[in-house]
DNA sequence: GATGAATGAGGTTTCATTCAT
DNA sequence: AATGAATGAAACCTCATTCAT
């Protein structure tokens, strides 16, 4: 399993790194390989081409999304109290690596459409996760059963989504994580039951 | 004013279509002449270079929404009733036009962070309009004086794009107008006081 | 009708004397521009891409063979006569021009398969020339009727080619020209009716 | 004596065999490496570099052309008998080795000039074997004493090799021996005294 | 104003070879 | 003797932009 290997991190995560500060058009796969202190050719080693190397920048940083979330999940809690966590991790992961909201925001979304399509497998997971509170919520009676499922979805992650670029767009110049207990006010009052 | 004469509306307009119809990364400026029927060179005698048309078009078909939400605002009627309105528009000047809503959703998006920044200052124009509804409906009552004002854009915002972004990968497969008043009251919901 | 531009004979020209000069592996598109005093971006006015500038010298320099073989079959002498002239004119045309020769004798050979498939499409057109002077000659009594006309034109190509390659990797040390009398002599001989 | 170990002979046989189901292009080192079984670095113990290992494999495999030439040579039987084997010899190595064949008439011809000049010295002692059966038969009176040696050499190896070459490109799919009783007749009536 | 031929910088990927184990 | 992970040089082609006509 080649992404056990410690060079298969250095290299996602010297992506990382080199595509924040300089884009993802001026990421050449030599700067990376700069970065991570390898030669270019090891690059291919370990990823089949450059969009291998994207696909799995997102891969292996929105898994800490996911299993974050899968724990909240397991946890013996209320619905509502499983979106304040849910909102509170996405936003705490990107508060804390400043370069890995740059790439997820804003620089990854320069990728051409087959690239975008193959992140979105990746994001399908996690928004499955959502769907899944939402619908607890619904069964349970704490959220508003008239909602439409896929609309809560496009509001929760929209408005979170939404709200983060901004602030990386605004060069992350104020603190994210103290808007996250008025985004939670905001959507739970937007989907719970009256 | 070059911005009035044919051939500079003629050149955005076959933008639209080729970038539309090709991708944003196959969008080369030769197509484009090639398809408003001009010479190359002719192309930089209305735009300053290959950005500025790109910006042009987002600036041109952006017209659209702020125009129409700028009547909306000038009506006597209420806050929630604004927001209704805007979405509506919102929603049916894409559906009326898949180029476009290929184009703003998905092609634009792919363009360089200097390129999105530019596209955000005319996006800026249209979320002060929407800012302007919701100070309104916080002064007279009609929405949560809670609520932070930005976020609230985030919300709205967010979620209207979100949805419109899932039906354009969805590849419109699907009645978006449908959609609007559902999303209305699940905005309003969020919004509104109690 | 690209190939009448001056350019293209330009590129044609240069390519020659670059994969002459510098050998096959070493004739960068880049070396080839330079030679024909032109950007490396127009060679790709001119040609699809470096494969097609390698068939291009081949189906232009061919021309010479073919036209010239053309006009001997015209005239009315006997097929012998024909013989004679045609192995006179292979020769002539490659030990007039140096550069040439080294082209079609050793540097080309050194292309891939799938090139020299292209090139071999190009050649038929000179031996179909050359199986309709054999045949001519099987017709007429001239030439020995036992003869396979597919092995009678494998030798007097293979004769010929063997002869010329041998000429150039001895680096054209000796007159070729002075060579063709015997050569013809050879080839009469062993195809000639008895 | 490297190559009297057994690891010399099979990476040059498995060379063989890559070269041709792959092309001279595609048969990288490693490739040979794995036909052979061993480790890429194992090769570097066997050849000094991958250009030797294609010079090895035409010495080896041209060895079975020159002992068997030798042979014939070494028999008691006139000069056109010792030509009319030589023929048979030639055509039926190939045609009993028809991964050989690909190799040695398409894709080793593909190699550089460089390694070609060096397989051309392997290949001397072949043609030198070829002209002492010529100057037998120039000298017992079996030949034409008009014919210039030089010439008489690449009459008969270019019709040989014109013909097998032919034969590999229509991929084999004719019988080959069943051409050298009138490839002999042909050149033998090419080279004999009238 | 309009043309379109010409320009030339810039980057991903392959693969022969090495060398620490 | 054998391994195989690591190296790093090298080149084709695209396309935004210019400028002579």
């Amino acid at each position: 399993m080649k992404r056990e290997k410690p060079k298969y991190k250095q290299i996602v995560d010297a992506a990382v790194i080199v595509i924040a500060e300089n884009g993802y058009h001026q990421a050449q796969v030599s700067k990376i390989a700069k970065q991570a202190g390898v030669a270019d050719g090891t690059i291919y080693l370990y990823f089949k081409n450059k969009e291998d190397i994207l696909i799995s920048v997102f891969q292996e940083k929105m898994g800490l999304f996911v299993e974050n979330l899968q724990k909240i999940l397991d946890d013996e809690i209320s619905s509502s109290e499983k979106i304040l966590r849910m909102i509170d991790n996405h936003f705490r992961v990107l508060a804390t690596d400043p370069h890995l909201a740059i790439v997820t925001q804003l620089e990854l979304r320069q990728s051409s459409k087959d690239l975008r399509l193959k992140i979105n497998d990746v994001l399908r997971e996690y928004l499955l996760l959502l769907d899944s509170i939402l619908v607890e919520g619904f069964q349970n009676g704490e959220f508003n059963k008239d909602l439409d499922i896929r609309l809560a979805r496009h509001m929760v992650f929209g408005t979170i989504d939404e709200t983060i670029t901004t602030w990386v767009m605004n060069e992350q110049k104020y603190d994210l994580l103290s808007l996250a207990p008025k985004v939670q006010q905001l959507l739970l009052h937007g989907i719970q039951a009256k």
